[in-house]
DNA sequence: AATATAAATTGTAATGATTACAGAAATGGA
DNA sequence: TCCATTTCTGTAATCATTACAATTTATATT
C-alpha cells in the first residue's frame, strides 16, 4: 500500500525535483488544497505545522515546482499570484461576489489547433469574471 | 472639422468624466498608442511634453476611466498591468520573443451565451503566450 | 564516523508597482 | 473677487515578491 506523501515524492521525483520535507508539503498543500491559494496561504497554512518554515522557502519551493512544469501559477485579481497543482491548460471562473477561483473543464478551439491567426500557442490563459452558480442562487 | 482633441473630449465627456488636459493626454496616448502600454511607459512619455505632470496623476486619471470603463486593463507580463483603450472584450497573444501583447479578434462561444456552466460572465479575459506570427518569420 | 562538498533553507533587506494622503493649484460659480 | 469644489502633485507607505548572505542540512568519500 502507498502512502500519499510517498505518492507526492514520486510526483517530485519524475519532475527531478529532489524530494525535501518542504517540497513534499507544498506539494500536497496543493493537492489537497484545489483553491488556487496564494503563496501567502500556503505559508501561513504550513507554519502551524512546520514552525521553522521562511516565507522566502514557499516562494522558492512554488518557483521551482513553476520551472519544473509541476505546477502553473494565475494573475486574476490583479494583486497576487494563485497556484494550482493542475497543469492542464484549463480556464477558470472568479466570482465577484465570494472571490471564489473556480476550475472550468472547457475546450478552446484555437489552443487545440495550436494558433492563433499565424501567432504559434504555447500557453493558454483564459478566465471570466462574473456571479458564480452559488451566488445566482443566494441571492433569490 | 472637428479635431483629434475634441473627439478625444467628447470621449470623455460621454462617460461624464470632466474633461481636463492632463486626462485629454491621457487618454489621447492610449488611443495613439495600441500596445498596452504600462502606466510607467504613460508617464515617461507625458513628462517629456508636461513636465509638471505627476506619477500619481497618471495613475489616477488611468484608475477612474477604469472605473467609468471608458478603458480596459489587462495582467499578462505578471508584474505590471497594462492599459488599452478598447473595451469591447476581445483576446490577447503575448509574444514570449519580443514582448509585444498583440489584440485577437476572435469569438468565444461561452462570452456570447453570457453563461458558463451555469455561472454568469460579465468579463472575459483571454490570452494566449507563445511566438508571434513575425518572430517566427525572423527565426529562418 | 568524520570530513568535505553541495544543496536547501532561513531571515533580512531590497525592489518595484501601486496607493494613501495631505497640501498646492486650478476651476467654476455666486 | 471670494469661496467651495475638484484636480493635481509629491512624498511616504504598502504589499507581494525577490536578492542575497549566512546558516543548516543532506550527500558522498575516505
Amino acid at each position: 500500500m502507498i502512502t500519499e506523501m510517498e505518492l507526492i515524492k514520486s510526483k517530485l521525483q519524475k519532475k527531478e525535483i529532489t524530494p525535501t520535507y518542504i517540497r513534499l508539503r507544498v506539494l500536497d498543500y496543493l493537492e489537497a488544497n484545489k483553491v488556487h491559494p496564494t503563496a501567502e496561504t500556503i505559508y501561513k497554512a504550513l507554519v502551524k505545522e512546520i514552525p521553522t518554515i521562511s516565507r522566502t522557502s514557499v516562494y522558492n519551493t512554488l518557483n521551482g515546482f513553476l520551472e519544473k512544469g509541476l505546477i502553473s501559477s494565475i494573475f486574476i485579481t490583479g494583486t497576487e499570484t494563485r497556484f494550482d497543482s493542475n497543469t492542464s491548460p484549463h480556464h477558470h471562473f472568479f466570482c465577484e461576489k465570494c472571490g471564489q477561483i473556480i476550475d472550468l473543464d472547457i475546450e478552446c478551439s484555437y489552443f487545440k489547433k495550436g494558433y492563433v491567426k499565424g501567432h504559434k500557442i504555447k500557453e493558454l490563459h483564459g478566465y471570466f469574471k462574473g456571479i458564480c452558480k452559488n451566488c445566482i442562487k443566494k441571492r433569490r
